[in-house]
RNA sequence: GCCCGGAUGGCGGAACAGGUAGACGCAAGGGACUUAAAAUCCCUCGGCUCUUCGUAGCUGUACGAGUUCGAUUCUCGUUCCGGGCACCA
């Protein structure tokens, strides 16, 4: 009783200590969790000593995790707040083991939104940007995360567009770069071109009027000249979601086929067909072009048929902008008047205009072969075209009575001297046979188009061009980059806003000097963001796009986190850039990133946050309730990373109620941290300590192998509330103070990647001088983590029957006597005859009876 | 239409490699403490069955088959949900 008294007052000692230089309050007898104190303690320090500034170092290992920058938009959202904090884990995960870790944070600042806002509030775009990157910076700081600010780029500043447009340039010097005119969606009354997924049942997304197509000059990058090599190299990702590279193949798009000339009857002119079934040619019964191709013009001049062709085109296009993106319009076409020829059997067959028929694939000229392909066999029937079956499956095929196309393989029939080969053959032979007789040739087509990368708007970076009258377009010369976007006045209307500001556009050609106008578009925000990760090797080198020491040192990027949305064209513009800037010397990389995870998206009330649904939480009012540790710990435990997360406010209480527990516990526990480091012994544990030592180090496997192995931090932190909850129910009773301890310390341990400040705090009240953050991930100890009692499941026929205590030694034959004579067992199978028993090593006993 | 995922208690989710289904958390119910409440702590918690309330029996991982001593896990088929592409010749 006595010694309970003296304990007590000692620990209440501790505890005024303890109270009197510490960020703790104290309510009545209890100690409370106080997040904010310690929170803006620890990111105090943090700001002010700069642990997470880094530099190349060649003796030590490195790590470069990134997460998707964001977009300048306001606020962060749930969605920001959970990738940030999986990103937080890992960079912090890594830094204890030993890595250099590279972890930057910047901001995807060209785009829309900001001249949206300037034109609805008459601010300046980058002022609404700069002070929105203030305000976001503000929230990310409140949430702990460990960048290295230093590093933080801006892709709106100059110093980071400037290379970007230095690059620019060495890629039209490498004819990476070229210019073209090709059919735009164009909106009248924004006065402005459209992407495509602005265009909403054929109207602007802003202001609901009729998008138009319209012809006109735009910069356009030559991915299609690193489609082999993108799709090549996807083989080598093998640390990305499978999904995704799927994903990027299918876009990618590589068909192999035929194509293939076919003379056009009375006339010179040839139409080149491009097909992936070059054993259905001996059924072509039409053929079919794109509305848009060049060589009808001279297939009607002069025709009888020349005014309804026209008349057709005319519609199809305009029907083409009125449809639904999603929505197919009905077959139809119309008959040119003319002929050409099949080389392969001579016969004349019908040329048509058709609506189905896409001039930006292939050749935009179709040979139809309704009895092989679903499109030609609708259209044939709508026009009373023939019908002609030549690859047979086992089924023979009958034109009069087929219902659909058969688009399988099968056995050539009517097809000359391929009859009878099988489809995959004949493929072969058809297309050696045109490219000996010459008029036609093994063929690749891509899905995959270049990169249209101009922008009618004001708020993105400018492209470098000069366009003179007599010189035409003529690069910026290198020193006079970077072209700056003009002025602090907001810009004016919503088109080409750069084409109406004289100052800007007004100069001179860098060749001849004569008076010359700027380009006036601006580059696709996508291209600041296809290289922002090297860029963050050098941040801020002045007189060059990238430093290659840095950049070799440093890239790849060995962790990539951000939402699966991205997964084609972000990441694979990404690629491009890739390898684009290896080819012109600043890279030694074929591939950015190494490992890939693309997290779920947050819901709410099973719908994604948004705002127009009305279901978004703010991060602010969270971390102001509960503190960033809480939000953080929330964010990875309801669900792995790459699922969807249901946000659940009871949930976010629950981990408040999980740290506020751990802190009681500790502090309840400060004398086990008073004596020094004891070695523990095994041998003398009592059994209750031999099985809390063991649960610690089971528990450093358990959550390093969920971080190693796939960062499903969820049940890497179930484990540490196991763990936890068995420290609880061990302090009931007498415990030995270094078990105590180890239990205890590794709770901080394992737990700090995920509460960085709640960790360093109840580190640094258990007495230790140096920052958790410096301290080294623990390992585990095999010999303690291993159970010496092992439960063995008796099953009979495969039904759960009883359960065995052995000790881990227990031999197979002893455990199958122990389970025959366990009262339960023998029940079951009293006056039955034992067939077979199956024993697993260590796990169970199957007894199957008959 | 094609290509990928996914489906486990009231909910989010666990289950190494075919071997105890439901870890951990939330919610709910009961109890302790309190004048009371909050907070905290303890217990129960898939469904059904039982004059034995158990260390009980049956059943159960979307549905239907199959392989196996044994299937949430593997195979085939079906349904539903989500995502991507979508007239790609």
């Amino acid at each position: 009783m006595l010694h309970r008294l003296a304990i007590f007052l000692i620990q209440a000692a501790q505890r005024q200590t303890i109270m009197e230089n510490s960020t703790y309050t104290q309510t009545q007898d209890a100690l409370k969790y106080n997040f904010k104190a310690i929170e803006s303690k620890w990111q105090q320090q943090w700001l002010t000593e700069k642990p997470y500034k880094v530099s190349a170092d060649p003796q030590r290992p490195k790590y470069y995790v990134l997460e998707m920058f964001p977009y300048p938009s306001g606020r962060i959202h749930m969605g920001h707040v959970r990738n940030y904090s999986i990103g937080d884990v890992v960079a912090r995960y890594k830094r204890m083991r030993g890595f250099n870790v590279l972890h930057p944070m910047g901001w995807d600042a060209f785009g829309l939104p900001a001249e949206n806002a300037a034109l609805k509030h008459g601010v300046h775009p980058a002022q609404w940007t700069y002070s929105n990157i203030d305000y976001m910076r503000g929230q990310l700081k409140a949430m702990g995360l460990s960048y290295d600010w230093d590093r933080e780029i801006a892709t709106c500043h100059p110093e980071y567009y400037r290379w970007e447009q230095r690059v620019f340039l060495q890629l039209l010097e490498k004819e990476l770069v070229y210019r073209k005119k090709t059919t735009v969606n164009w909106c009248e009354s924004c006065a402005t071109v459209l992407a495509r997924e602005q265009v909403i049942d054929g109207c602007c997304w802003r202001c609901d009027s009729q998008v138009v197509p319209k012809n006109m000059y735009g910069w356009f990058l030559k991915i299609t000249d690193y489609a082999e090599e993108l799709l090549a190299d996807l083989d080598k990702l093998g640390g990305w979601p499978e999904k995704v590279v799927t994903m990027q193949r299918n876009w990618i798009g590589k068909s192999q086929g035929l194509a293939c000339d076919f003379q056009v009857e009375n006339s010179a002119e040839k139409i080149t067909i491009f097909t992936t079934r070059p054993d259905t040619i001996f059924g072509v019964t039409f053929m079919s072009l794109a509305p848009e191709h060049p060589l009808i013009d001279s297939l009607i001049a002069g025709t009888e048929q020349e005014a309804a062709v026209r008349g057709f085109i005319e519609q199809t296009l305009l029907e083409k902008q009125r449809m639904a993106l999603d929505q197919e319009p009905e077959k139809h076409g119309i008959f040119t008047g003319k002929h050409c020829v099949n080389p392969f059997n001579g016969e004349r067959v019908p040329i048509y205009v058709a609506n189905f028929v896409l001039m930006e694939y292939g050749t935009g000229a179709v040979m139809a072969v309704p009895a092989h392909d679903q499109r030609d066999f609708e259209f044939a029937r709508k026009y009373g075209l023939p019908i002609r079956p030549v690859v047979q499956p086992e089924q023979r095929l009958v034109a009069e009575s087929m219902e659909a196309a058969w688009e399988s393989d099968g056995v050539l029939a009517d097809s000359g001297m391929f009859s009878g080969l099988p489809s995959a053959e004949a493929k072969k032979a058809v297309i050696a046979h045109a490219e000996q007789q010459g008029f036609g040739k093994t063929h690749i087509t891509w899905r995959l188009r270049d990169w249209g990368i101009s922008r009618q708007r004001y708020w993105g970076a400018p492209i470098p061009v000069i366009h003179c009258e007599s010189c035409g377009a003529v690069p910026v010369p290198a020193e006079q980059l970077p072209v700056v976007l003009p002025g602090t006045t907001p810009p004016y209307g919503s088109h080409a806003p750069l084409h109406q500001q004289e100052a800007f556009y007004s100069t001179a050609c860098p060749k001849c000097g004569q008076p010359a106008k700027r380009e006036t578009d601006t580059m696709d925000t996508f291209m600041e963001s296809s290289w922002y990760f090297a860029r963050y090797t050098s941040p801020r080198k002045d007189d060059g796009v990238l430093d290659q020491d840095a950049a070799k040192y440093w890239l790849a990027v060995d962790q990539y986190i951000g939402g699966v949305e991205h997964a084609i064209l972000h990441l694979l513009y990404s690629r491009f850039f890739t390898k684009a800037l290896r080819d012109l010397g600043y890279l030694h990389i074929d591939e950015p990133f190494t490992n890939l995870l693309t997290q779920g998206m947050v819901i709410k009330d099973g719908a994604k946050m948004s705002k127009s649904k009305g279901n978004v939480v703010d991060p602010d009012d969270l971390i102001q309730q509960y503190g960033a540790d809480t939000v953080r710990l929330f964010a990875l435990f309801a669900a792995p990373p790459e699922r969807d997360l249901e946000w659940n406010p009871q949930g976010v209480e629950g981990c408040f109620r999980f740290l506020s527990r751990v802190f009681r516990l500790i502090h309840s526990s400060l004398d086990c941290f008073s004596g020094g480091t004891a070695q523990i012994d095994l041998s003398t544990l009592s059994p209750a300590d031999r099985q809390l030592h063991r649960k610690t180090h089971q528990t450093i496997r358990r959550v390093t192998e969920s971080i190693e192995k796939d960062f499903h931090f969820n049940t890497a932190i179930s484990g540490v509330m196991e763990l936890v909850n068995q420290i609880s129910a061990e302090t009931a009773q007498p415990t030995a103070s270094s078990v105590l301890r180890e239990a205890l310390e590794t709770v901080l341990f394992l737990l700090f990647p995920m509460v960085p400040h709640f960790c360093e705090e109840m580190w640094q009240l258990t007495g230790h001088a140096q920052p958790l953050q410096l301290q080294t991930w623990p390992s585990f100890d095999p010999a303690a983590a291993e159970e010496d009692e092992l439960t063995i499941v008796v099953q009979v026929n495969g039904k759960l029957r009883g359960r065995l205590t052995v000790s881990a030694a227990t031999g197979e034959e002893e455990i199958k006597q122990l389970a025959l004579v366990d009262e339960k067992v023998i029940s079951f199978i009293a006056g039955k005859t034992v067939q077979k028993i199956i024993v697993v090593k260590d796990k169970l006993v199957n007894i199957v009876i008959k």
